[in-house]
DNA sequence: TGTCATATACGAGTAATTTCGTACCAATGA
DNA sequence: TCATTGGTACGAAATTACTCGTATATGACA
């Protein structure tokens, strides 16, 4: 297992961009990012450079403007993350989480669906 | 709604220890907190002023040894991290959550079988 | 009374994260 | 050629979180 490196808030904004476009230029991320909060435009490049040093994003440098994609896989930082919050705040419950995120939220009638058919699956284990 | 501060990581863990024991001293909190990491007592006596100014817990101070008490309640707490990682992780989908979380730990049956209740419940309405 | 154990208060250092100014480079067009 | 535009690099300040040393107060007990 390669040891994850857990993103920073910032990050994690970064990579939510890069894992929807696949490929982006700093001035692309950045301007998502500009959708939600204030934000100068080298605090973006600095904070992707620096992602590429720790090696959370993938860089083609060979033109003029760097192309960037992300190098975690949303599904491992989902898990990593999930899987710390289960342990720090539900004492290392599962499913104490999923009934918090089924009461507070409210899902469709397809996701619930959808919810089903797993559970069908996990029970018949 | 009281705007919600998100506590830090060592506050998590100083919560954790007032939401089991209900009232605590610095040095009850602190022995417990030792079990899974290394501090120093003032470490955490200091995180817990902290945290008295912030508003996250409460202190009887009229005895020399001071009583905290969380603030917060755990669901509250519980239901604003899980909010947060929706939004920023799972695209405002309760549902994605609750498959990641399903699928990498495995709940037990009895869990399972109050997983399905309330999803019966969300059905039904 | 004096000493010891145990508290809190508080300042300050350290580390990690975020932010941004400034320098510098390259392409483009008047 | 030279100014403008738009890009990266980089140092360093600002912020936040965490850590701890030291000062000081208080109660207990020999």
């Amino acid at each position: 297992m390669t040891k994850q490196i857990k993103p920073t808030e910032g990050e994690l904004e970064i990579l939510q961009v890069l894992w929807e476009k696949e490929k982006a230029t700093v001035r692309e991320v950045h301007e998502i990012i500009l959708q939600s909060k204030e934000a100068g435009y080298t605090t973006t490049l600095k904070l992707m450079q620096i992602m590429f040093e720790k090696g959370l994003v993938l860089r083609d440098d060979s033109a003029k403007t760097h192309i960037y994609q992300a190098n975690v896989s949303k599904e491992k930082t989902q898990s990593q993350f999930v899987g710390k919050m289960i342990n720090s705040l539900f004492g290392g419950s599962s499913s104490q989480l999923v009934m918090q995120a089924l009461g507070s939220q409210s899902p469709s009638k397809e996701e619930l669906e959808e919810i089903q058919q797993l559970l069908n699956n996990l029970k018949n284990q």
